[in-house]
DNA sequence: TGATTGAGGATTGTTGAACAATTACAAGGT
DNA sequence: ACCTTGTAATTGTTCAACAATCCTCAATCA
C-alpha cells in the first residue's frame, strides 16, 4: 500500500470517480457512517475526503447536515461556460504555433473520442472531448489554470450525469473539435477561435435547454 | 460560539490571516502538536485546517513530513502574473460600462489604499491595492473566477511577505490604479487595458528582481 | 382541521488517546 | 569519512465517546 498516496487521497479519488462516472447522482446524500463501512476507513479519513470534494465543487456542504452530490443549475452552467470562453478563447488567441507534443496530445484525445463514439460509450465521449479542451487550456502554459480547469471539467461532467444519453450525438461535436485542431495546427488562430466560440455557444445552449425542465428545485 | 462557522473554519481563518499577515513566514513549519496547544483544538481539527490551506496554495504539504508555509519562487510568480494578465485584461476588455456600485467599490479600495499609504502601513497598501484588482476581476461576473482570484491574491500577499518594506513605494502604484479606474469610469477601455498591461508588467518585474537574490534552495 | 410544540433518533462536530508508519538525527563502529 | 543502527519526533489512521444540531413525527392545543 506504499502507493505514495494517503488513504484519504485514495478515497477522494474513488469518490470523485463515482460522482463523475454517474454512479453517485446529484442530490444523493453522502453519509459519513455509510462511507465508513463501504471503504473500511475511519470517520476522520472519510471527512477529509468529503471536505476536499466540496472544495472541488463536486459536492455541496451544509453545516450539521452533511454532504450531498452537487446539483448544478442554470446559473452554474452559465458560469462554467463563461469560464470556458475566457480561458479557451484566450488560450487560442495567445497561442504560439503548436509544438508536436501539444498537437499529439490533442490528437490522442480526439482518437479516444472517436473510439468511444464507435462503441457508443457516450460518457467516455464526453470525457475525452473534454480532455481535448483541457489541452487547449494547456496552451496557456499555466499550472494554476490547468488545475483550475480540471475542476471545471469535473463539474461539467457532473452536468452530463443529469443528461439523457441521446443528447450526446445531436451535434457533430467530434468533427468540430477536429476542425478546431486542424486550424490550430495550420496556425490559423482566427478561424480556430471563431469555431471555438460557436462551439461553446452551441454546447452551452444544449446543456441549458436540457437543464431547463429540471429547474424546479 | 454560534457564529455559523465550524471550529476548523475559524482556525483556517486565523492561520490564513497569520500567513498572509506575515506573522508566519515562508518556510516555517506548522507542527500539528504546537497548533493543538495554541488553538486548544484537537489534532483532527487542526489537520482539517492545514489541509485546506494547502489546497489554497498557502502551504506546502509533504507526506509524512508535514506542512510548512509555502515559499514561492520565480516560476510561481510568473504563473501568478500570467493568471492576472489573462483575467484582469480580459475583464477590462469585455466589460460593460461601469455600474455605480462597481465604481464605488473600486473607489473604496483606492481610498483605503491612500489612507494606508499615509500611515505608512505598507502591508495594508498591498492588501487594499489588490482588493481593487479583485474588483476588476469582478467585472467578469463569474463566481468561479472570483473565488479563484481570491487565492491568487492570497498567494501574492504571501510573496509580499518575502519583500522588504521599502519596495512598496518605489513606483506610484496608487496613482496608476486611480488612472485605470478613471479610464474605466469614462468608458475608455482601450486606455485602461493598456495601462493595466503595463502595470502588470512592471509589478511582475519588480517582484521578480526582488526574488532573484533568494533563488538558491 | 391546522398549526405548534416537543420528545426521540439520526447525523454531524469535536475531543482525546492510542498505535503504526515514516522520517530526522545523533551515536557508535568500521 | 562512510555506513549502520537506534531513538525521538512527527505524521497517518483508528477508535470510542459525547455534545450540538437537525429532521421526523406524533401528541397537543386553538
Amino acid at each position: 500500500m506504499s502507493s505514495g498516496l494517503s488513504l484519504a487521497d485514495h478515497i477522494t479519488l474513488e469518490l470523485r470517480a463515482d460522482i463523475i462516472g454517474g454512479r453517485l447522482l446529484p442530490g444523493m446524500a453522502l453519509v459519513e457512517n455509510e462511507l465508513v463501512s463501504v471503504y473500511n476507513a475511519s470517520r476522520n479519513t472519510i471527512r477529509e475526503a468529503l471536505h476536499r470534494l466540496g472544495q472541488e465543487g463536486l459536492t455541496r456542504y451544509v453545516r450539521n447536515r452533511g454532504v450531498m452530490v452537487r446539483r448544478l443549475g442554470v446559473e452554474d452552467v452559465r458560469d462554467l461556460f463563461n469560464v470556458r470562453r475566457t480561458l479557451e478563447l484566450q488560450a487560442i488567441s495567445a497561442s504560439q504555433p503548436l509544438r508536436d507534443y501539444q498537437s499529439d496530445r490533442m490528437l490522442e484525445a480526439l482518437e479516444a473520442t472517436e473510439l468511444a463514439r464507435e462503441r457508443e460509450d457516450w460518457r467516455a465521449v464526453g470525457t475525452h472531448s473534454l480532455a481535448f479542451h483541457q489541452h487547449i487550456v494547456g496552451l496557456l502554459r499555466s499550472p494554476m489554470f490547468d488545475e483550475f480547469f480540471t475542476n471545471v471539467v469535473a463539474q461539467l461532467r457532473l452536468v452530463f450525469c443529469t443528461a439523457p444519453d441521446e443528447s450526446q450525438f445531436q451535434a457533430p461535436w467530434l468533427a468540430r473539435d477536429r476542425q478546431i485542431h486542424e486550424w490550430l495546427a495550420e496556425g490559423d488562430k482566427r478561424a480556430a477561435e471563431d469555431a471555438m466560440s460557436l462551439y461553446l455557444d452551441d454546447s452551452e445552449q444544449l446543456l441549458l435547454q436540457m437543464l431547463a425542465p429540471i429547474s424546479h428545485h
